[in-house]
DNA sequence: CGTGTTTGACCTGCGC
DNA sequence: GCGCAGGTCAAACACG
C-alpha cells in the first residue's frame, strides 16, 4: 500500500529524511486520511515533528498532527547541505491553482475527472512524431506530494534513477524548474525540482506518481539502511 | 557508442 | 476565442 508520507522518506547519503512535515497534494482516490506509519522510534533521521497536510478533491486540507522525532536530530543532506524539512503552509503550495482546485468541491469536473482511479491509463502516443501527427493526450493526474528542503544541491539522492527531460523558467522566479522522469523499466514516476522564489536556499521537490519498483541504490550499497527500513518507506 | 543533458518548439489547460 | 504559462517532446549535443 502506497503511503504519501512513506513515499517521502528520502534517502540522502545514508540518512533518512522522512518528512512528517509534508505537503501532499492529490487529486485521485486513495485515502489520504489514513494515519502515516510511524517512523522507527528514536530514529535520528527524522527532523522534528510536524504536520502532514493533505488536500483532497472532495475535502479541505486535512492536517495530520504527528509526534515523530524530537527535533534534536536535524538530518544531514550530504556534505554540502544542511537539511531542514520545512512545514508546509497553504501559501507554500507549489501550485496554487491545483490547491484551489483540490479544495473546490464543485470545480473538479475537468481536472479531476479521474478521481477514484489511481491507476491511470495514458493515451500518449509513444514514438509518434509530434509535428506529423496531432497527439491525443488525456490529462492524467497522478498522486503528487512535495516537500522542501534547505540544500545547496538541487537533485536530492532518493535512491531512484532519474533522467532529466525538461527545464522551464517559471514566471516570477529567477530559478528554472527541472523535470525528471524515473528511468527504471517503464516506471512513469516524475519529479519536479525548483527553488523557492522567496528563498533560493530552499529546494522544492515534487513527486508525481508511484514507483512500482525498489530504489536502485539499496541493492548495490550495503551501507544503506536495512531492507526492512526501506520496505517501510517504499511500499 | 550508449547514456544523459540541454534547449527551442510545440502542446495543453485555464483564465479572461 | 485568444493569450499566457506550465508541461513535454525530441533533436542536438556532451561526456565517459
Amino acid at each position: 500500500m502506497f503511503h504519501p508520507a512513506a513515499a517521502c522518506g528520502v534517502l540522502l547519503n545514508q540518512a533518512w529524511v522522512g518528512s512528517p512535515e509534508i505537503m501532499v497534494t492529490s487529486h485521485i482516490g486513495f485515502d489520504l486520511r489514513a494515519s502515516p506509519p510511524p517512523p522507527p522510534l528514536g530514529s535520528p533521521c527524522f527532523a522534528g515533528g510536524g504536520v502532514v497536510v493533505a488536500s483532497h478533491p472532495r475535502g479541505n486540507l486535512l492536517p495530520f498532527p504527528t509526534n515523530h522525532g524530537d527535533g534534536n536530530h536535524p538530518a544531514q543532506l550530504g556534505a554540502s547541505s544542511s537539511c531542514n524539512i520545512w512545514p508546509w503552509t497553504a501559501e507554500d503550495a507549489l501550485n496554487k491553482r491545483e490547491l484551489l482546485a483540490a479544495n473546490n468541491n464543485n470545480n473538479n469536473k475537468k481536472r479531476n475527472s479521474i478521481v477514484g482511479n489511481d491507476c491511470m491509463v495514458s493515451n500518449l502516443s509513444i514514438g509518434a512524431t509530434r509535428k506529423k501527427k496531432p497527439k491525443v493526450r488525456k490529462k492524467l493526474r497522478e498522486p503528487r506530494f512535495c516537500f522542501k528542503t534547505m540544500s545547496d544541491v538541487d537533485v536530492l539522492d532518493d535512491g531512484y534513477k532519474w533522467r532529466k527531460y525538461g527545464q522551464k523558467v517559471v514566471k516570477d522566479t529567477q530559478h528554472p524548474r527541472s523535470y525528471y522522469r524515473c528511468t527504471q523499466g517503464n516506471c512513469r514516476v516524475k519529479k519536479r525540482i525548483e527553488r523557492l522564489a522567496e528563498d533560493p536556499r530552499m529546494v522544492i521537490t515534487t513527486y508525481e506518481g508511484r514507483h512500482a519498483h525498489s530504489p536502485s541504490h539499496h541493492e548495490e550499497e550495503s551501507s544503506q539502511p536495512s531492507s526492512s527500513m526501506l520496505n517501510l518507506f517504499w511500499q
